[in-house]
DNA sequence: ATGACTTGCAACATAGATGTTGCAAGTCAT
DNA sequence: ATGACTTGCAACATCTATGTTGCAAGTCAT
């Protein structure tokens, strides 16, 4: 079942309209076996979105974002949520947050989670007093995303490329790319 | 004609497995009149991928990305693809890049004029000298597309929107969020 | 060896989507 | 008015994906 569920979440990343059949080729199963485990597609698919909430729940969690140091804690949240690899949550996110009460209420708190950090990296300097909070995690969600995508098209291995990895998405975070001496636009 | 395409990308952007009938009805025309325009569900997506690529790197170009001033150049691109509200590319880019080789070819060329523009800023000291010019871009794209997104999710009415959104996007790639006086973590 | 469970396979049924055809009505230019 | 063109509608054919069922083989614990 763990077996299917992996699969599924990889193709669905690649094709949303991925077949029964697509998933039980890439799990090594019959597609009755699947059909087996999950009563229907849709099952199938409310069952992977909430999956991958937890997980990456869990890995946002085990950061301690409430607790640790922000700087620290952002790091720390990047690294785990990287190595997770949860290619699917973020496409699907997309299309079925209405339809999965469970996974978009998982992610509604590891977004109010994320909110009540970026606050607390307000508050501590580390990010600019005028830095717009919706905006700033739309783009740390947008930067993990990237990270994500390029190590899974690299065939990353995990462990020190999630480290580096995470270095740079906040790096990108908080310096952006311009010179310190250049010129600024706002 | 254009009428279906248009739907079609609004509608492909949120479901790519969209149906015909679902983009007939999106157009307000019946699905005979998609079929007789596109012989197959095929032909109109190569059609729409191959429209979104070629607005899209018009948008680019009337930007003059390689005689204009870097700055100037890389506000001026993100505002005409701002305006130019192609939401299909950005999502059809992902699944069928090898099966539309118009397309894909314009991406192409769009991601090494933006690769000059990213040098020139780099030369010009616009961008800091140790920015690594291929995450650069790939930042850079996924901030189009999150400012893309809120302006289509608050029903953006283009213009002045468009340069504040523009702003924004320029502003976040070369500053970041981080306090000038704050922690730093590369 | 036996029973319970799991799995693959083959066959089948159904629904939905895609693609095709023919006809009538509407529009437009001459 | 007439011919050319466009469009919607209805009907049909085909295919694919989903879901279901039954059977045989394999695995595992007793």
């Amino acid at each position: 079942m763990r077996k299917i569920l992996e699969a599924a979440e990889r193709l669905f990343a690649v094709n949303p309209a991925a077949t029964m059949e697509q998933v039980a080729q890439a799990a090594g199963v019959a597609r009755t076996t699947v059909h087996r485990r999950f009563a229907t597609r849709e099952a199938l698919v409310e069952e992977l979105t909430g999956w991958a909430a937890r997980r990456f729940a869990e890995a946002v969690e085990s950061a301690h974002p409430d607790s640790a140091p922000p700087l620290v804690a952002l790091y720390q949240v990047t690294v785990n949520v990287l190595r997770v690899k949860t290619d699917w949550w973020f496409a699907m996110n997309r299309t079925a947050g209405d339809s999965h009460r469970e996974a978009a209420r998982v992610h509604a708190e590891v977004r109010e989670g994320c909110d009540r950090l970026l606050r607390r990296a307000r508050e501590a300097g580390v990010l600019r007093a005028d830095a717009d909070l919706d905006w700033t995690r739309r783009v740390y969600y947008a930067l993990i995303h990237e990270a994500a995508t390029e190590a899974a098209a690299g065939g990353a291995s995990g462990g020190g490329d999630a480290e580096a990895l995470a270095t740079r998405v906040v790096d990108t975070l908080l310096r952006g790319f311009g010179s310190p001496t250049g010129p600024v636009i706002a």
